[in-house]
DNA sequence: ACAACCGGGACCTCCCGTTTTT
DNA sequence: AAAAACGGGAGGTCCCGGTTGT
């Protein structure tokens, strides 16, 4: 697969070089922000990280900050992955069945990811899950990925979005997947395997004995 | 099914007769703080609702009403019918596959609910999935549904509570409920539509066009 | 010594005027609350006290008041004078021993109050030691006067703060003042007496016969 | 120094054989109690620890242990020791100064210790100084010893209790040995140590340099 | 009588919108 | 216009004293 017909390549955060000097500068000032602030909250917790202390590591004034981010929550709440999945999920070929595509996407996507990138992503789902402070993120998080997987489920299977199928698909998926990571350790192996068991009907033992 | 051998009856909120006056009333006075508070909520909204507003139209006073929520949003969170169900998934015979069980649960317990209950229920559903100041709420119950699902389905078919295929199970199920029912309207046939969705292995249709 | 070349004179609670007007209304807004507490506790006792009276009769609001003090208890704690010694001690020739320091410095702290400031002190020393309530207040309060007299003898002989000598030296100094002034009434001349026991060597009559 | 010339030796906690087996038993229960509840402080922290579970802890029940210590706190703050100390202070010879006197009877005190008893001595120390909720009790303990060794002082002296000296003395002598013990590290050389450095009138440095 | 339960009130924190100062 | 200080009010914790069920 060459660079150029990887159309999820051209979406790395960061990296979009046809767009201006000025859009590229505030794409790496808002990667240096996240960048910062996760490792600040890693090294002192996220409810004893102020948005000032994130500013300062980011060289930004505070005001700034929040023409980047509305809130301190938002800066772990936003998910730049998430283009690049919806870029990804529609260039898949039809035939694949919506689970296979999403299985597909995902790979693409993390493979895609440089080593920084993807450590950055684990780092985030262990903090999204880890601070209590920040359950009312994960519901966000859930929600907009429940839609946004009905979305393109919508589009790939022409049923409804909002229609009862597509929806409980959806959010079967995104359940499966909070489910299995809630212990905040995010692998991309580990992601594999639930999709690959939801594919497969979801077959749990009949009985093990006790 | 008699009524002495079903054991959800038995444990119907508010009914044990046999508790003594100190735990009939204690259950009354935390029915009637959950009824006028989801009144409240409903009539002015959860936030423009204070405690002291509570209290006063439950006749008790603020501290009281903290003796028996610790929070305003356990209010709503609080589910009553959880341990209806863990009881009724226990009884469920062992030849039924756990989405069968968990299928022919929920029929019990919401069919063992009288109008009254039932109304509560949507309300509280409705509520949760509505207000934006209750999103860690709605966090907070996914993870203890996603956690008592898996802890009953890891009874019934051995696997351990925390393995990946129980814990998929588990958030599939409720993640495709939540997806479901996040329009804020709950209804029992819906449920039942969900379930049979997944237990058909959700079956999307191929192709519809665009 | 002229009031230019005294250094104190310029760190009088409420009196630097150069600082702007915000400033100097802080100060003074501290002081209102200050004296209006002790007036009511003298009235009507401590714990009969509420915050919301000090607050009213210095007529800024209850939260106003945890914005200057985060605790009532705070209110008899703080000791302005603190800062005065420091400067005092610190400012003592090094010909001095650690306790004639500490005699001039406190000679030159309260001979530099004025009748107000004086009765104030004496009330904040009666309060502390004869409420009950207080008891952890003035652990508090002793351990501070501890380690800040530790710190300045440090600096003063050179040996390092947390040495015996000068730890045992500091706890001698505070706790012989304290154990005169227990009884609430405080005075300098008493105060005096007391260094003067110390510097002596505390020479104890060897039998006085019973 | 034979058993029966030591007149501590007779007055060790549990140990007084001519009280009757009922003194005996309550002197056990007593003692249980407080090994108990030390061991539950340190396991899982004062505050954390109920008085229910020191209760069950010692076999008895809650309202047994408020008939053995009138609070949670008192449980800390009882020292056992007092009566030793006062048993050996008032059987050293008159020639010795207050502060020689002291010095021997603590000597004694603690050389009568079991390892047991001694360490009980150095975690209660240890409990007391370093739990903030205990600050309270660190001023009751301190106030304690200060009457009680400006009695012993006067006795010896033959100055009246409430002297200046005398209060100051026993002031220095407790507020020193507080200072140094603050850390919450007990230890008897150390004790020693003090009580050397006050004996010599508390010479420290002159400068040190800096 | 004994314990659980409850009412009341103080303390304290947090947030938001308004005023004041710079 | 930006920043600091303030007022108001709700949420939540704790303790005490009185009442009530067992």
């Amino acid at each position: 697969m060459s660079a150029d017909s990887n159309p999820v390549a051209q979406a790395r955060p960061g990296s979009d070089p046809g767009a201006g000097l000025r859009e590229r500068k505030k794409e790496r000032t808002r990667h240096t922000i996240r960048t910062e602030a996760f490792r600040l909250f890693h090294e002192q917790g996220y409810a004893e990280t102020t948005v000032e202390q994130i500013a300062a590591a980011a060289d930004i004034s505070p005001s700034t900050f929040f023409r980047y981010f509305p809130s301190k929550e938002m800066v772990v709440l936003a998910d730049d992955l998430d283009p690049l999945v919806i870029r990804s999920l529609r260039s898949q070929p039809a035939e694949l069945s919506p689970l296979e595509a999403f299985r597909a996407a995902t790979a693409e996507v993390f493979g895609g990811l440089d080593a920084a990138e993807y450590q950055f992503e684990r780092d985030r789902v262990e903090l999204v899950y880890t601070v209590p402070e920040l359950r009312g993120v994960v519901a966000q998080e859930l929600q907009r990925n429940i839609d946004l997987i009905a979305e393109l489920t919508a589009e790939r299977t022409g049923a409804p979005a909002d229609s009862m199928p597509v929806r409980a698909f959806a959010g079967a998926l995104t359940g499966a997947i909070m489910a299995v990571f809630e212990d905040g350790v995010f692998d991309q192996e580990r992601l594999t395997e639930v999709l690959d068991f939801l594919q497969a009907g979801m077959p749990l033992p009949s009985r093990g004995g006790e």
